[in-house]
DNA sequence: GTTTGTTCTAAACATACGTTTGTATGACTC
DNA sequence: GAGTCATACAAACGTATGTTTAGAACAAAC
């Protein structure tokens, strides 16, 4: 092998990753971190100029990808589609699949998951910039797409769509573990493959759904009280 | 009016709320805490007996006048559908509209919301417990009934379902300082009894679909490459 | 073999943290 | 009025934090 042992930059940034995922941002100390990690406490500020930079390449060395994943799996649906309407399926699939095809390393994809849930959910300087500049962007490259494919959807519900089903596909990478302490009663624990498609499956019927405006509000509770 | 300034216990939860959702446990300090709501330092120690235990009353206060809303609701949709199935409508609705419905005092709504979504989200050692105790209980009579509505969905698709449907709701809620950005694109921003009725339509919709076992995988990129 | 630049280390720096302590205040009981 | 109680306060405690520093170790270039 070319190295046969880490170099201090990946040695932290891997450490980083799922210290970060499981503990946060202020949950884990420089000392906790060099010292997994092996490295100096100082290699932080020599390698990354501070803690706050450190994580955010955490999260860019992950998410950069992905989003790339997502971009080109998205181009191949609309290529496949021609001149017609794409898929809605396909576009959600093309959206999720590369979140939940995770890393080569199966032991870091619990923590690669939490890591990258927050980046969709948090606010702090860390999350917000990445969220801005990397999964906005493409959000909207998707909202677009799914306009292409049902016309006949209001922008505003292509936005709360996409909202759903976000959060929907990051809470069930997320909640993994809690899923697990029910798999005896649900009958074993869904895969990646199957939460998949049941995600996709999912949103597209809502999205579909949601093209159609209800003739009168179906609400059921317009009193408090009975 | 009996007491024209709140108490130092009141105001250290207001205080906390607000902090917290916007910055965390780990991101307010209780000189910071303190300072803001009024009080001495050694307020939260005395009346809480320690940082911990204060942000989990905030929490507590918070979740449980809303599940108690929602069994309520819960039950009074089961009692008028009778011996027959409810609809999943009406069961997502009562799942769903406590969130939305907020408190009395608007400005705290979307710290609020913030906060409530972080019991979701987070497994650190004061949501976690309030997850496992209010929430996952709660979340399994809600499973109960939906089969009750759909007998023909499998467990497992129940308990994804609600994984997504969770996530969906609670993203939208987390979300909608950023959904504000957007609005002049998508023509104003949803308000909460929209985007209320279109999450439970959303949801009911992927539910009836999970019921529906695809013949054969609609998978679309077996392979990485072309 | 000396020089030059990069990489790593141990130690120290300044600050901030949650918690504890000892005391003061005021209200209410007897 | 003495005693009791919960509440509130300022100050200090011990510890942990992210960051900086000065220099050692090392490799490559000349």
């Amino acid at each position: 092998m070319e190295h046969s042992v880490k170099s201090p930059k990946d040695a932290l940034l891997d450490a980083a990753e799922t210290l970060y995922a499981t503990e946060g941002f202020d949950g884990v100390s420089l000392r906790r971190l060099t010292q997994i990690a092996g490295v100096n406490l100082a290699a932080v500020n020599y390698h990354f100029g501070s803690k706050e930079n450190l994580f955010a390449e955490v999260l860019a060395r992950r998410i950069r990808p992905i989003n790339a994943r997502r971009l080109e799996l998205l181009d191949r649906v609309l290529a496949k589609a021609g001149p017609q309407r794409p898929r809605l399926e396909d576009l959600l699939d093309a959206f999720a699949r590369p979140f939940f095809e995770g890393s080569a390393d199966p032991g870091l994809d619990e923590s690669l998951r939490r890591t990258i849930a927050r980046v969709f959910l948090e606010t702090d300087s860390v999350a917000a910039p990445l969220f801005e500049n990397e999964l906005l962007p493409m959000a909207q490259r998707f909202g677009r797409a799914i306009s292409q494919a049902r016309p006949d959807l209001p922008l505003r519900y292509i936005a709360l769509g996409l909202l759903f089903f976000a959060g929907a596909m990051v809470n069930v990478l997320a909640s993994r573990n809690r899923l697990r302490s029910l798999a005896a009663v649900i009958g074993g624990l869904p895969d990646d493959e199957e939460s998949l498609q049941a995600l996709v499956r999912y949103g597209a019927a809502g999205f579909a759904t949601l093209a159609i405006v209800p003739a009168h509000p179906p609400a059921e509770f317009p009193q408090p009280g009975p």
